[in-house]
DNA sequence: GGGAGTCATCTCA
DNA sequence: TTCCATGAGATGACTCCC
């Protein structure tokens, strides 16, 4: 084999230079492959681009060559023991199987030419590129029979294709599209996963179900309903999980769609044939390795090598591996998508002009403190990325103990990356900020300790780790669980609790309510249920549109009977305390007897003793939790099922070196938190008394919107039996609620339910709602398991 | 030995 | 004339430290 490899290489030395492009692409069916690599071939050869590609090249050979050493080295009896386990956990993976739902994978096709040609008609039919001399994001289904492709730089494309017209990137344009298509997909699947701004992920179960269609006429709907919005084709796929309505999607590419049924017999033969490469996740490295090591190209091969996978790979790895053997992938839907990191990087002539580097980065930094403001974001890792003019790529991070997000702050320790880096000659320069404000998911080091994260996303009693298994006869349970918890302690007597967490400084958002739509959410889950005067009140008043500013103002004049934990003065005090709770015109809280006595402990504390109260207070809620979680043997209940979005065969296989980072500790008077994490404290307090009317106000404006709905959740879990009212910007604060009224200038414009609301797509509602989700796109998991 | 931090690689649109 | 992008996520290896 080595052999014929190399005197290939040395007849027609383009074989030898593997390029993305290799990779079948649609709409490329009919291209002289054996041409267009050879003229990538001829434009790069010598550039220090190619020579950078071929050092990378040998360095994988050289992996290669390991592991072949590897497998060599393989005893009989090693084999046979991996071979075991790898049959054990097919079996296992098996189990997982879901046939139970029906996944749609939408991609637009060429989607940004496509959008061009849109606005520019006289494109249609000509071969066109969108991007520039340097680099092409795509090219439309005309230049592709020329070998043009996304990813090729724009000179090589010209010179496949001379004629090739060239248009500039313009993404408002895209972005624009984009939310036509989305606003199409909601229709089908209200939590489709946007996986980019040209594709989408739709569960059809339901759709199928209700409206009794096939899931190719669900397709075929779709997509028109797409042409129609919007004049852009895109092509469908459908089965029985995502990893293959990815594959079936491009298989009628352009404007077809491909249906596989939910049948495993169909699922095999399916995959069988399947080389690995149109798998999502398995890339020219991959398949590389792959085939050079094992002789893997298809699918199926890879359970027939199950064992020596095993082997050779980490478990995660192997696992996935024998997924797509399996044709397995997940089937779930996640609930929330955390930013982990924002950045950006920008190429230019190489340069070792320090002036110039350095101003280029006060660009960036600039650039990316503007984008991590947007979304209130506050990073503690802060990473430089260079390019060498010779295109080797170096990083270099540091992380801070504080969080920052300014520009100055960026600046000041991007220059310290950059500086110890110099002399240095670069053709780019990049930033990049991770290790976001409350984006912890991790365990506590101490395990016992409560965090706000853990809080929000597991609930106030299990205070679990969401990806936390709780494994009940096998390990095999597909999925996720924690225990739902019941409590029988006691509700304060106090009915209502009215939350102002706005901050007066903070004016991004809020500040101009002429200028900004508002939302008031009305959830009455229980009203129905709950005859107290109370409630009769307050729903009267919500129930008249007019009086929407004035009901509010009316809750504050009522306020004799509500908790008020104001933020604001909390701020201002930088500790912790609410003392807004007694200074603030309240003079009643739920735990102070005759504003005196703890109704719990009977202790006794002036109300002066503002901080020793909320201490104490607090002192109480611990108990609180830590009742309900001794009480709670999850073995012993019967444990309500609760979908995690963590896939069960990923965080099993990782669970024991799952390397999480440990919350950090509270600094005196809380002066590390950021504002969003008080604004955490402050709603943590109010869920865990248990209100049964709850009013928040601009709850969670300091938080970015990805923890937001985490919280969100979370807020609709632990309020599940008590009446909320809520007053927000965001969508998915308001998005699950009964009813919603929407707010301009002052007026309300609309009131109805959402699911009404969204049936007419130019509802003001509608608009907010595209708008979020146009915002909030973010990639995907590519080795998404089960 | 495990957690946090750093860095390089791979993959995707 | 021009001469291989940009933004994001996952994973694994390695180091340092308690
Ligand atoms: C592949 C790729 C896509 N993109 C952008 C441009 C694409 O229009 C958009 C979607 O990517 P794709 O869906 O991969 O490509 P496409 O929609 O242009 O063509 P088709 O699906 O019909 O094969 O993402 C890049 O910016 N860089 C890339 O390397
Ligand atoms: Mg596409």
């Amino acid at each position: 084999m080595a052999e014929s490899e190399s005197s290939e290489v040395t007849s027609r030395p383009w074989q030898s230079y593997h390029t993305v492009y290799t990779n079948a692409k649609a709409g490329m069916e009919g291209v002289d492959k054996e041409k267009v690599q050879r003229i990538v071939y001829e434009m790069s050869k010598g550039s220090k681009y190619f020579e950078n590609e071929e050092r990378k090249e040998a360095f994988i050979k050289q992996k290669i060559e390991n592991m072949r050493a590897r497998c060599a080295k393989l005893t009989a009896a090693e084999i046979s023991h991996y071979q075991k386990v790898a049959d054990k956990r097919i079996l296992e993976l098996e189990a997982t199987r879901d046939l139970t739902r029906i996944w749609l994978h939408v991609d637009m096709d060429a989607f940004y030419a496509a959008v061009e040609t849109l606005s520019n008609p006289s494109l249609k039919g000509k071969p066109m590129a969108v991007g520039g001399m340097s680099m092409i994001s795509t090219a439309n289904y005309e230049a592709r029979k020329f070998g043009v492709r996304a990813a090729m730089p724009g000179f090589i494309a010209r010179k496949l294709c001379p004629q090739l017209i060239f248009v500039p990137t313009d993404f408002k344009k895209y972005t624009y599209y984009s939310d036509l298509t989305r606003k199409v997909f909601q229709k089908y699947d209200a939590n489709f996963m946007a996986a980019s701004l040209d594709e989408g992920y739709l569960d059809i179960t339901n759709v199928c179900k209700e409206r009794g269609m096939t899931s190719g006429e669900v397709a075929e709907e779709l997509r028109k309903g797409v042409y129609e919005e919007t004049g852009l084709t895109c092509s469908a796929g459908v089965a029985p999980n995502r990893l293959l309505a990815k594959v079936c999607s491009d298989i009628n590419k352009p404007n077809g769609q491909f249906i596989l049924p939910n049948d495993r017999m169909a699922v095999m033969t399916f995959i069988s044939s399947l080389p690995i490469r149109k798998i999502g996740g398995i890339g020219k490295v991959t398949e590389h390795l792959l085939r050079d090591v094992f002789g893997i190209t298809t699918c199926e091969e890879m359970l027939q090598k199950s064992g020596i996978l095993g082997a050779l790979f980490s478990p995660s790895s192997a696992d996935f591996f024998l997924c797509v053997g399996l044709g397995l992938g997940s089937t779930n839907t996640p609930q929330v998508r955390l930013r982990k990191s924002m950045s950006n990087e920008r190429t230019f002539l190489a340069t070792g002009d320090e002036a110039f580097l350095y101003h280029k980065l006060v660009d960036l930094a600039e650039m990316l403190s503007a984008d991590m403001k947007k979304e209130a974001l506050c990073g503690r890792t802060l990473t430089l990325k260079m390019k060498t003019a010779s295109f080797e790529i170096r990083t270099r991070a540091v992380t801070l103990q504080k969080y920052i997000c300014s520009s100055e702050d960026i600046l000041k320790h991007a220059s310290k990356l950059l500086k110890a880096e110099l002399p240095i000659s670069l053709r780019l320069i990049g930033l990049r900020m991770s290790q976001f404000n409350e984006d912890k998911d991790g365990t506590p080091s101490d395990p016992t300790q409560k965090t706000l994260s853990n809080f929000i996303v597991s609930g106030v009693a299990t205070g679990r780790n969401m990806d936390d298994h709780i494994s009940f006869d096998s390990d095999l349970s597909d999925d996720h669980f924690i225990t739902e918890l019941k409590t029988d302690l006691p509700i304060d007597n106090h009915e209502i609790c009215y939350n102002d967490f706005r901050d007066p400084l903070d004016s991004n958002e809020v500040s101009d309510p002429n200028n900004s739509n508002c939302l008031l959410i009305y959830n009455n889950d229980e009203m129905e249920k709950n005859d107290g005067s109370l409630n009769s009140k307050s729903k009267a008043k919500v129930n008249t549109p007019e009086m929407i500013g004035h009901t509010l103002k009316s809750y504050e004049a009522e306020a004799s009977q509500l908790v008020k934990i104001d933020l604001d003065t909390m701020n201002k005090r930088t500790n912790l305390s609410d003392d807004a709770v007694s200074s603030s015109n309240q003079n009643k809280q739920s735990l102070w007897v005759d504003d005196y006595k703890c109704l719990l402990c009977g202790i006794e504390m002036p109300s002066s003793f503002v901080e020793e109260r909320q201490e104490h207070s607090d002192f109480h809620l611990a108990e609180r939790l830590q009742k309900e979680e001794s009480d709670s043997n999850p073995r012993s209940l019967t444990p309500k099922k609760r979908f995690i979005q963590k896939d069960h065969i990923t965080s099993q296989s990782k669970r024991k070196k799952k390397h999480k980072s440990s919350p950090a500790d509270v600094a005196e008077d809380g002066e590390n938190w950021s504002m969003g994490q008080r604004q955490l404290v402050c709603l943590a307090r109010v869920l865990l008394q248990r209100r049964k009317i709850l009013v928040l106000d601009e709850a969670t404006t300091l938080v970015d919107t990805t923890t937001d709905n985490v919280i969100q959740w979370r807020i609709r879990e632990e309020t599940s039996r008590c009446t909320v009212i809520r007053v927000a910007h965001r969508i998915p604060t308001i998005i699950d609620n009964d009813l919603v009224l929407v707010l301009d200038e002052g007026k309300v414009v609309e009131y109805d339910s959402p699911t009404e609301l969204l049936k007419n797509n130019s509802s003001a509602f509608s608009k907010l709602v595209m708008e979020f989700k146009r915002r909030s796109s973010s990639g995907n998991n590519h080795w998404g398991l089960p």
